[in-house]
DNA sequence: GGGCCCAGGTAAATCGTCTTACCCAGGGCG
DNA sequence: CGCCCTGGGTAAGACGATTTACCTGGGCCC
């Protein structure tokens, strides 16, 4: 800056006046003087000065938790990074462990770092116990909750999500169906459940009938799920599964055996991963909005309104392709 | 700290010192009383300011062709991060997409945040005009080379990847392929095709009896190539796949005509995508080693080395798993 | 006792930018 | 002619650290 104020003959200040757009003060003459300084040295404000000088780095930290190794979540990373940049920020980016001492040690560099706020994004919707953070520092969870409670968190509504793949499903005239669920004990599986009862109750089914059977959100056991459904007697005419990856599984299982989707049997996923619609035949599935909600977290998170927030959850709604249909004879 | 040196009855000096590990000077005694003092002020230096005064950021920027939404090859990030985090670096990412403009603009933001780094990295491998940058910023390319070839760039060797692919075929003994690539016009395709060509020769094979199909990297590609393949007389004992998701496509397929894999057919993928060990059965395929990538960039990055790099190619080895054996009769 | 050295600290400059307060020369006006 | 205003700029702090050069008092040695 001083070399350019040298090369234009005036001061640092005036310098700092024009290229701030206070040229409220500062004739044309001069103005074109110094911009044209400035363009023969090449100059460019150094924005870490800035920042220290303003207070301000338009930076957001962004903790994952292995995430981003994760297929077709870093969604979430691209939410947020295409709202901060439209704001002027960028994110500061940490690959965490499930390690707490790592994640500590993470929080406290990039507070160190006066990140403008704190996101945190977690793999499954987990529980986490988050380190202590300065007051006025706006936090966010993503896919995850606090365990102590006290952060605000966006998650998708699971439970919804379960309930609309089922009255997709029965809007079409389905009337039995078995649930191939994920791990039991995962806190996602246990509320896209609770969304499959609520469906089957509205639809008037009998849980006996329509029973749920638990895997591992991997493609074997969805392969192995849906050889089991399709021994039941009088057969199921829709598969719900726990993810796309399990009705992955259950179109190779059903492939061999000679059944065809959608005539047969439908299928409904759960993801809505990109190679969800570049199945043959495509598959319906419930779209998890993690784009959207990296899009909610960081426009909130630079808004400093994340207390607005609360306990969010954001609506998966079902994406109809072609392995669902209406059932045979109806 | 001045507040830490008040608290201590010392001057700002002598905090720095302290902290900063050179009280080579500083009495014990004082010394407690600093860190006291910086316990109970809960003070933690402010690392732009650092940054200002030292001239470094401990930073990199990374910039994405919207890479990270894609499944599987955010492993670079993952790579990249490790090693930052080893030596006190953190990443700045902006998640740009194929618009030249946006990167250009990118870039220099990262620049002006004098990150210490740069380091860009592509979906798919594939050439790119990468903006200006000061000649003593190291800047790197992964998955990606440069248009006018200056700038050092790390990249999969899809040539030998491809030539793996079908020697391990050969070594089982198979002596009949059809090589289902990928899109006839990417860089990848060319190079795995190369390979797989290398690879004919070497067994000694003619490469009319062992075609080459092109879809386009997709599961509905790899499914009509694979129904096309089965066709030829005599069968084809083994198919090799221009990506895993072809080989999907191909699973599907061969379940349907009734084709057992690998009993009557083995079947080799490309990427070695999660999803691959948990096909079944499980999916031999060759492994681009994106993690791997993202730790060298790193490395030769915050080491000021990025020239010994020139146009590195990484070894893609194959991952062997149950999709593939012996053909029948042998 | 004087000179020197050394341990233990501190004042002040610096990094690159922004911003407040001030300065100065003209011009209008009474 | 003196006063005040105003347009156009500048000097001089911050911001929060690091680092160099200096200061001071006491002990040691001759």
């Amino acid at each position: 800056m001083a070399d350019v104020g040298r090369q234009a003959s005036v001061s640092i200040t005036t310098v700092s006046l024009v290229l701030s757009g206070q040229h409220s003060r500062i004739s044309e003459a001069t103005k074109a003087r110094v911009l044209k300084a400035v363009e023969d040295l090449n100059y460019r404000p150094n924005k870490a000065a800035q920042g220290l000088r303003l207070g301000q780095t338009r930076t957001i930290g962004f903790v994952t938790d292995e995430i981003l190794t994760q297929p077709f979540s870093g969604n979430i990373a691209a939410g947020l990074s295409a709202v901060a940049w439209e704001q002027q920020s960028l994110l500061l980016t940490v690959n965490a462990t499930m390690n707490t001492g790592r994640l500590r040690a993470a929080v406290e560099d990039l507070i160190d770092r006066q990140v403008e706020a704190l996101v945190f994004a977690a793999m499954g919707s987990r529980e986490v116990d988050f380190p202590e953070t300065p007051p006025n520092l706006p936090v966010l969870l993503i896919n995850a909750y606090d365990r102590r409670g006290r952060i605000p968190s966006i998650m998708p509504n699971e439970e919804e999500g379960g309930r609309s793949a089922i009255e997709h499903a029965l809007d079409l005239g389905h009337e039995r169906f078995v649930f191939l669920a994920g791990r039991e004990n995962a806190w996602a599986t246990k509320m896209r459940v609770r969304g499959y009862r609520d469906g089957l109750e509205i639809g008037g089914l009998r849980p006996v009938d329509n029973p749920i059977f638990y895997g591992d959100y991997r493609i074997g056991s969805g392969y192995d799920l849906a050889v089991r459904a399709m021994q039941r007697r009088p057969r199921p005419t829709t598969l719900l599964c726990g993810n796309d990856q399990m009705a992955i599984g259950a179109y190779i299982a059903l492939a061999r055996m000679g059944v065809r989707i959608p005539e047969q049997v439908s299928i409904v996923g759960y993801d809505d991963e990109p190679i969800a619609a570049d199945l043959s035949p495509s598959l319906t599935t419930v779209r998890i909005p993690f784009y959207e909600m990296g899009r909610v977290a960081a426009t909130h998170a630079l808004a400093g309104t994340v207390s607005e927030i609360g306990q969010m959850l954001m609506s998966c709604p079902i994406v109809p392709r072609a392995s669902t249909n209406r059932p045979l004879g109806q």
